[in-house]
DNA sequence: GAGTGGTCTAGACCACACG
DNA sequence: GTGTGGTCTAGACCACTCA
C-alpha cells in the first residue's frame, strides 16, 4: 500500500539472480535491533505497543508483530499477554539458567552464590585480544570468582574483560551487587550478553584451582571456555571456568 | 466460520480461570504429529501442502501454517520454498551435527568415520531400565563405536538400545551401513530421533577407553552421556561416549 | 472499560522449483 | 504455466492485565 520506511528491494544490481532479497519485516526487525543496540529501549523496559510501531513504520499490525516474533524467539524480547513487549534482561531468572549449564547430579536445582575473589587489570595477551576483538596490549579487567552450589565449590571462573567497557569494575562492587554477573554487567555498565559460544574439553586441575574446588591436584575437570556477545556480535567478555563435576554436570538439550 | 476438527474450546467446566484452553493452531499441531508418530508420512517425504491440510481440517490456510511454522521451528519438519514441506530425516547432514558436537580445536571441519566395535545382547540393568524406561531384566542390544575424525580416533561410544525394537542390529549390518547411526535406525527400524540430553562430566580415562583413543590411562576425558528421544517423548537410546579433548572439543551456543 | 498481545480468517501478490 | 511455500494486508474477535 502506502510508501514504507524503505524500499522493498535494496536494488539488485548484480549479476546473481536474487542477491539481497529482504522481506519487510526483516527491514522492521532491523530498525528495531538499531533500537535495542543505541539503547533507547532499555533492558526491562517495555517497547511501544505493535498497534503503534505498525503506524510509525507504516506497515501493518501483522508485519511489525513477525518482526516482534522473531526478535522473542532469539530471546531480544519478551511478550507478555495482557501487558506489553519487553526488553529481554539478565534480570530475569530464565536468562540466568540459559546461561548457566551446571546442574547437580541427582536431579533438582540447588541455590547458587558467586563469591568474587579477585579483579585486577591487565594488558590483553595475544589469546585474549583475538578472542575480545581488541589489540594486544589493551586494557582489560580480570576477574577470579567461584561458584557455589548449596555452599560447596563447583566452578573457578575467569574473566576477562575489555577494559574500554568495563575498566571500572571493583571487587567491591562485585561483592555488593546482589544478582547474577550479566545483570551486574547490565545494570551497571549497560552492556547486555545476548549470545554466548562455548568449547569444553576435560583437563587436569592445576594446584591453584584443585585448592579452591577441594580434589585432587591432577584429577579431571571440566573446562569450559566461552566467548559472550553483546547487539551486532560484539565480542566483550572471554571466560574460562573449571568445573567440579564429581556431584554436578554440564547438561544440554540436542533438538 | 465453520465447524472445525474439534471443539474450539476443551470444556473449562472446572473452577480454574482457563485451565485447557488449546488454540487451534495447536489442535492442527497435534494432528499432524498424531500422523508422524503413526508413520503415515516417513522420514523424507512430503507431507501434503499447506492448501490440502486447510481444506483437510477446514481451517484457513494461514492456521495450518503456524501450526507448520512450530514444528519447523522444532526441527521436526522442513520447509523448501517452491517444493513443500518434508518429514525431517537425519539423512540430512544439518541433522548430523545438530546431534554431534564435536569439533577441531583448530577450527574447520574433518571428515568422521564411524566404525563399530562390537555388538551383544544383554539384559538392562538398573540404570539403563531407568534411563530407558525399560524393566530391569528386559533384553537390551549394545553396541561399541569408535568415532574418528580426519582418520583418528576421537570417540569411544557405548550405546545401549532396547531389545524390543533394536534386537536384529548385528555388528555386521553396521559396517555395511553408509550414514550416521541414527539415519541407520530410522532406514533399517523405522525409528526416528527427534531430541535428546546430554550430561557432560570430566572423568579420568580407563585402561581400555585409553587404548582405543591413543591416551594415557588415567588423563582427563569428556564424559558425554545421553538420552534420547523419539515421538511422543519416548527414550529409545542411552549412550554414553568419552571424548579426547586434547585435539578437539565440544562445542555448544547459547541464547 | 481500555489497552495489549494472541488467534483466525480471506484474499492478494511474490519468490521459487519443475516440467 | 502450475503448484508450492513466503509475504503482506485488513479486519474481527478472544484472552489477559490493570485501573
Amino acid at each position: 500500500m502506502g510508501s514504507n520506511v524503505m524500499a522493498a528491494k535494496e536494488a539488485p544490481v548484480g549479476t546473481t539472480p536474487s542477491p539481497t532479497f529482504s522481506p519487510l519485516y526483516r527491514q522492521i526487525k532491523s530498525l528495531l535491533m538499531q533500537r535495542l543496540e543505541s539503547g533507547e529501549w532499555r533492558p526491562g523496559e517495555a517497547i511501544p505497543s505493535e498497534s503503534e510501531l505498525a503506524i510509525r513504520f507504516n506497515v501493518s499490525q501483522g508485519t511489525v508483530r513477525k518482526a516482534i516474533d522473531e526478535m522473542a524467539a532469539e530471546n531480544l524480547l519478551l511478550r507478555r499477554q495482557g501487558k506489553g513487549t519487553f526488553v529481554a534482561s539478565h534480570d530475569d531468572p530464565r536468562a540466568f539458567f540459559r546461561f548457566l549449564r551446571a546442574v547437580p547430579l541427582t536431579g533438582g536445582i540447588e541455590p547458587t552464590e558467586s563469591v568474587p575473589l579477585e579483579c585486577w587489570r591487565a594488558k590483553a595477551g595475544p589469546e585474549v585480544a583475538r578472542m575480545l576483538e581488541l589489540n594486544i596490549g589493551d586494557p582489560i579487567t580480570i576477574v577470579r570468582r567461584l561458584l557455589k552450589f548449596a555452599g560447596k565449590p563447583v566452578v573457578v571462573d575467569e574473566i576477562y574483560l575489555p577494559g574500554s567497557v568495563f575498566g571500572a569494575v571493583t571487587l567491591e562492587m562485585l561483592r555488593d551487587y546482589k544478582g547474577s554477573l550479566y545483570s551486574f554487567f547490565e545494570h551497571q555498565f549497560g552492556i547486555r550478553m545476548i549470545r554466548a559460544e562455548e568449547r569444553l574439553r576435560a583437563v587436569p586441575a592445576d594446584r591453584a584451582s584443585a585448592d579452591l574446588l577441594n580434589v585432587a591436584e591432577g584429577s579431571p575437570l571440566l573446562s569450559v571456555e566461552r566467548v559472550s556477545f553483546s547487539y551486532a556480535d560484539k565480542p566483550v567478555e572471554w571466560r574460562r571456568g573449571l568445573y567440579s563435576t564429581n556431584e554436578h554436570c554440564y547438561f544440554n538439550e540436542l533438538g
